[in-house]
DNA sequence: ATTTGTGAAACCGTTCACAGCA
DNA sequence: TGCTGTGAACGGTTTCACAAAT
């Protein structure tokens, strides 16, 4: 049973969206030995304003102290509390191209949580192959259950696997086809097209080449801030 | 020399983001012969409201006809001059594995205007293959000037390689490694999370199980508008 | 002295309701 | 009639300014 959890009452989109960014900076400090940090730190390194930083945090309950900052075990706690860091949850991945590699390769993917249950392929010289400790399954094999699912296959399959995931009891999507998919109500899908980052990024830049801050994922470009990069790893 | 430049005056940033969404879906309509379309197509397929699609054209100038929705070629190439589809950029990228790859062979990543300079990497095995009809070169080696900088990297990598894309000259830089770089005022940096993603992600789905609509890119779920898949491809 | 935490104001984007046109 | 385009209302987030705490 543990801590009682106590129900986060409301954290905004915006803030849901920063949180694991200054998750990602408590913990780069705590990793220096680095026990305490201001708002204004965070502010920096993410180019939002330490108000905004303040106002963030405020959310998870008193967990600062006036005239010193945070204490960083505490924030790093508190966020991932938060975040639901403490549950766990079970990930499948369809799609064992360049991407889909990539992405269970990665150290930074599956973390907080995360477990990985299988690995889907529909190219028969990938199915049996072994990638990251799983053997890849035929995508025609009956799916294995799981909390999520990430689709790494090309467009024309996307609709296809996810009503595969929606029959395999898969709650929340991560699409990476740059395709529209059709899910039942109550099933989350959030979609990352990188064609549409690239294009948002040019905008700008041909465009407002005068804005400022905001370095965070998905809006960020840096500006005045300068923040400074060695800060985080 | 071709049309005068309509300096488009105030896009906001969601509206931006929606942008290449929309022209995906017009430009599917058009794929299939459709010439017309209307606010409330774009609205279902999309999960946002047919106010907001209105909202976010009118912003490019007046270009439906009121009772028949809008012309797709017109409206097509509208958000394509928006979002500086006719401006020609070139970009360089840099980390060539499962990720660096992912993107290069992508048929979705470097379109409109895009064109690629030249890719690099660190380890000599891949030094001096040909991926994506280019030389993988070497980091070390001098580079190439370019628009727009993707760093595919490790991020331990990733401040190294961004100084090198500022000295080559380049404005913007895509990041995709999870690390804050630091720039000099004037580049822009976007970054692309992917473990951000999934958290915000399981956020919603282990919190609120009650949200609707919204399928677009970034905060994208799925409920109550039931979009229809197969009408984007 | 310094930094958090927070009412209140300002700002921005979305939605409503409807006028304007084909 | 049907759908676009838009002023006005609304709701939510950020910023300001300052009180609270150590």
């Amino acid at each position: 049973m543990a801590t009682p959890r106590l129900r986060i009452r409301k954290l905004s989109e915006p803030t849901i969206s920063r949180l694991p960014v200054y998750q990602r900076i408590v913990e780069s400090f705590r990793r220096r030995g680095i026990t305490r940090i201001e708002s204004s730190q965070i502010a920096q390194l993410t180019g939002v304003t330490a108000t905004t930083v303040r106002r963030d945090l405020s959310g998870l309950g008193p967990l600062g102290t006036r005239g010193a900052g945070y204490d960083v075990d505490v924030l790093d706690q508190k966020i991932g509390e938060a975040l639901g860091h403490d549950r766990t949850y079970s990930v499948v991945v369809v799609g064992m191209g360049n991407l889909g590699q990539a992405l269970v390769n990665s150290s930074n993917f599956l973390i907080r949580g995360a477990s990985l249950s299988a690995l889907y392929d529909a190219d028969p010289a990938v199915v049996g192959r072994e990638i990251a400790g799983h053997v890849v399954r035929d995508i025609n094999d009956p799916m294995i259950e799981a909390t999520v699912g990430v689709i790494c296959t090309p467009p024309s399959a996307a609709q296809e696997v996810a009503d595969k995931l929606v029959a395999a009891n898969v709650h929340a999507i991560l699409n990476f086809a740059p395709t529209v998919v059709n899910v039942p109500i109550g099933v989350a899908v959030h979609y990352v097209d990188f064609s549409i980052e690239l294009q948002i990024l040019v905008f700008h830049l041909l465009n407002t080449m005068n804005f400022a801050g905001g370095i965070l994922h998905s809006v960020g470009v840096t500006a005045q801030g300068q923040p400074d990069a060695r800060a985080v790893d």
